[in-house]
DNA sequence: TCCACTATGTGCGCCAACGTACAATGCGGA
DNA sequence: TCCGCATTGTACGTTGGCGCACATAGTGGA
């Protein structure tokens, strides 16, 4: 899990000092508002965001206006990676889909940075591959698994990247997200209020029995998370982190 | 596309004369037998392939035995990138999906290589988003896009990256790749044939009419092939592959 | 030549999700 | 307080793919 109760990016926490000091000349601190679209696809990204509080989604824009999320991102990454792949530009939508705030900087400090292919560039490296295995996953989950375990998953993925086990977010939204009807949302939701598992009104739901919604799930949830453990040991308090220098 | 009569790797086309014959004395050539698992899900990777004239696919095992593909590789690419990320392993299964040959090398030169940060980096970092970009677009189309238009973009991606328009595959095996039923693939192959975009016979697949199949495909196909492009324009002798330096 | 095996074809009922339509319900502003 | 609007609930026929069962047809070996 990546809920820690700090208001922190795990990507920055688990720099040794050195950097995480030359990084912090360059950090700003925005909000990060519903909705707003942080990167648009086929944009050039210049500028890079460490979520501390909040989650942005990654999702493809089909012809016909239809969606699809790919990732999720939240205080465990950052968004801009293709700043470091070097093809500036993402097919994907970054939209904010919970409120909260970030960590911001100019690419090309991030750029300079992984250059000096110290403890920066390994841990951004071996972000990337969590996020690769992290779509993949997304991939596999559309394919195999039914909608009441994809919201499952996807309920459980969000609120592992914010403080709290509320979201601000309707079912419309929910649905676009998963590329789905906002009437299956309406059922899905329905069945795991009705057996406790969450709550909601009008555009906020929350996370009552976190256990329950684990077994609903289906498998996909719990892959992606233990690669992000293993790849990213960010807890810097713990041994385990070998790349917590400091 | 990536079809261009040479039998050559883009990768490694795309490399300076001084870092492509650097990494030639450790290169070997390699048999890729159809079937043949490359790397195991989970298992450490010690040596990295560069295909010539086969196709690998990378795809993911559920628990249930059930498979889904996540991603093709040919000789656009590399399997293998959990060495450069330093991951080390990888959740996907890498399995020859059409027989041929690979230059491989020990992971560890090519580790090194990477850290020179000369051309292989950009080129490798760059071939990691176009990867990303094809993982997504498995999600989009696993989610949005029916049978039919789904066995169009596989068989083109497929040929693309192969020397001929033939394909030995069994359906069987395509529906595993796929994730789909075998007789989902029986029938929109069925439809294929009667058409005449395709030919099949006992475990080979002909592709006649490549226009048809991709009038018949969804935009993933595209959208895929283009970020390609964009990312790794390996044509050597053209003038618009700024990475080619000699 | 024939047999065993693999690959492909076809037909069924079933179910999850779709598209559509419309009702009900809460919330915020005039 | 009431109206307008956004959000959620419900229903119904349709469809694409599933699971299953079994028939047919190539292919390679004994």
């Amino acid at each position: 899990m990546f809920k820690d109760g700090k208001k922190s990016n795990h990507i920055l926490d688990s720099l040794p000092a050195k950097e995480r000091e030359r990084l912090a000349a360059y950090l700003e601190l925005v909000p990060m508002p519903l909705g707003a679209v942080i990167h648009e696809a086929g944009a050039a990204q210049t500028q890079v965001y460490f979520p501390i509080d909040c989650v942005v989604s990654l999702l493809y824009v089909l012809e016909d206006g239809g969606t699809a999320e790919v990732a999720i991102v939240g205080n465990d990454g950052l968004i801009g990676m293709p700043v470091i792949t070097g093809g500036s530009k993402s097919s994907h939508r970054a939209i904010v889909q919970a409120a909260g705030t970030a960590l911001r900087m100019q690419a090309r400090n991030l750029r300079e940075e992984f250059e000096r292919a110290g403890a920066a560039q390994q841990i951004l490296l071996r972000y990337s591959q969590a996020l690769m295995m992290q779509v993949g996953q997304t991939a596999v989950c559309n394919r195999h698994h039914n909608l009441d375990q994809q919201l499952c998953r996807w309920l459980l993925m969000s609120i592992d990247r914010l403080p709290s086990n509320d979201l601000t977010m309707t079912q419309e939204l929910i649905a676009n997200m998963l590329g789905v009807r906002r009437e299956g949302v309406t059922e899905a939701a329905g069945k795991l209020q009705r057996t406790g598992a969450i709550r909601y009104q009008r555009g906020r739901i929350t996370v009552l029995d976190r256990a329950q919604l684990e077994s609903l799930c289906c498998e996909c949830y719990e892959a992606v998370r233990s690669e992000y453990m293993r790849l990213l040991p960010w807890d810097t308090t713990a041994s385990a982190n070998p790349l917590a220098a400091d």
